[in-house]
DNA sequence: AATACGAAAAATTTCGAAATTTTTCTTGTT
DNA sequence: AACAAGAAAAATTTCGAAATTTTTCGTATT
């Protein structure tokens, strides 16, 4: 029951993720102190932390809530996700050389083998942690011989939002077996060498999370930064 | 000399980016607690926001510091820059309309204003600071019309990192005069709407501070985050 | 002289409470 | 009954000190 405060951010980060509070509940850390059996300042810094990582929304002199999610949100990660991948996954076919290519037909391998699982098991609840681990990683190994510690960073970061976002707003996980052939496609295009190939594979694959209809104009809004 | 929290975040920012302290120098709350009149603990909180954005390194139990400049992170850094900037731009291209079109080209009016009087000013420090405000405010204005504000946070925060990279390892600032035919031509492509225009104009902008020589390979670690 | 050990010093992290601000609830007026 | 003003409650932020950890420095042993 006691824990460390690495180990305190590394639960609320998951938690937050799959989207266990529902979006816009106030995160008070009072409210989790007895649970995690330290002060209240040492959550404040913990959800910070999250913050920062864009997994809770921060506003001065009034606390931390889930984010709300919305389609507009969504359009902009999956924007950038499509972004950071697709530009992390050309540098990786660039630089990644034999070692990336068999690193990543072996994540694909397992993820694959999961998602077959899914399609036809009644209990597939029980199988997402292990499909959200595998996911991760296959996506994560596709960019990961990009040679940039920064787009790895940014990638981490977008694809949590992304995650919290899709779990927030769709719980049926219909849309995990639609990834079979897209994932193949991906790893065919990479182990080929083609950059377009990929690009055009990755944005097949997140296309589905897009808003179809242009989204009203944001306003300018040069200020910014709340704290 | 009594300040409030926002003040002591944006003035720390604004000495972090102008690289007032030098590299791998140590940041101890404590050392500023009596500047700013405040206690240690403001501080810690102000130094991990800053750490979030990348203008500071964290490290658990052992505190914060100014970054270490390297190659390696000028050449990630600008990757980015290219990458968010370019993509920006495009999306405003898309999205922009006439209202955009006349505010870059006011933002780049005033700029060229400052850049034609530095070339030839012999006290050019003196300008150095409206400098900088107004090739921020450019280079905001050219992706300020994409309609989404997640990749508008993203490229400020490379873009303080890019500075503070940049302000650190060349204070000569000669490099800022061979900008004034670089930008006019981002915006002649913009104004054209042309987008392949405005990625190639960007490209040659940033260019100069990519490695010419491929970095050596960085290795997967899989494992990260310190907290 | 070099290394290892250990104690002192310094720095970081955590804590509980005080101070400030926001939110909610009550009361009084139109 | 609706609205406004003020008071009480709740939540957030700040603080200074205690507890923990890292770093430094001096001493002893090889």
């Amino acid at each position: 029951m006691k824990h460390h405060k690495p180990d305190i951010y590394e639960d609320l980060r998951a938690r937050l993720i799959a989207a266990e509070f529902g979006a816009g509940t106030k995160l008070k850390p009072s409210d989790f102190q007895v649970e995690y059996g330290c002060s209240a300042n040492t959550l404040r810094d913990v959800f910070f932390r999250l913050a920062s990582e864009g997994l809770a929304d921060f506003h001065d002199q009034r606390g931390f809530r889930v984010p709300e999610i919305s389609q507009r949100k969504q359009h902009e990660i999956t924007q950038m996700r499509i972004m950071l991948e697709s530009e992390g996954a050309c540098l990786s076919i660039q630089f990644g050389g034999v070692g990336w290519e068999s690193r990543l037909t072996a994540v694909h391998h397992k993820l694959l083998h999961i998602e077959k699982r899914i399609r036809t098991a009644e209990q597939a609840e029980k199988l997402l942690d292990f499909w959200m681990r595998a996911e991760e990683e296959f996506h994560l190994t596709l960019i990961s011989a990009c040679n940039s510690a920064t787009l790895i960073r940014m990638h981490q970061m977008i694809y949590a939002q992304f995650r919290q976002q899709l779990l927030t707003a769709d719980r049926t996980f219909e849309f995990i077996t639609e990834n079979i052939a897209q994932h193949q496609a991906i790893v065919d295009a990479a182990v080929e060498g083609s950059q377009d190939g990929v690009r055009a594979a990755i944005y097949a694959h997140l296309k589905r999370n897009l808003s179809p209809d242009p989204l009203p104009a944001l306003q300018p809004e040069l200020s910014s930064s709340s704290m």
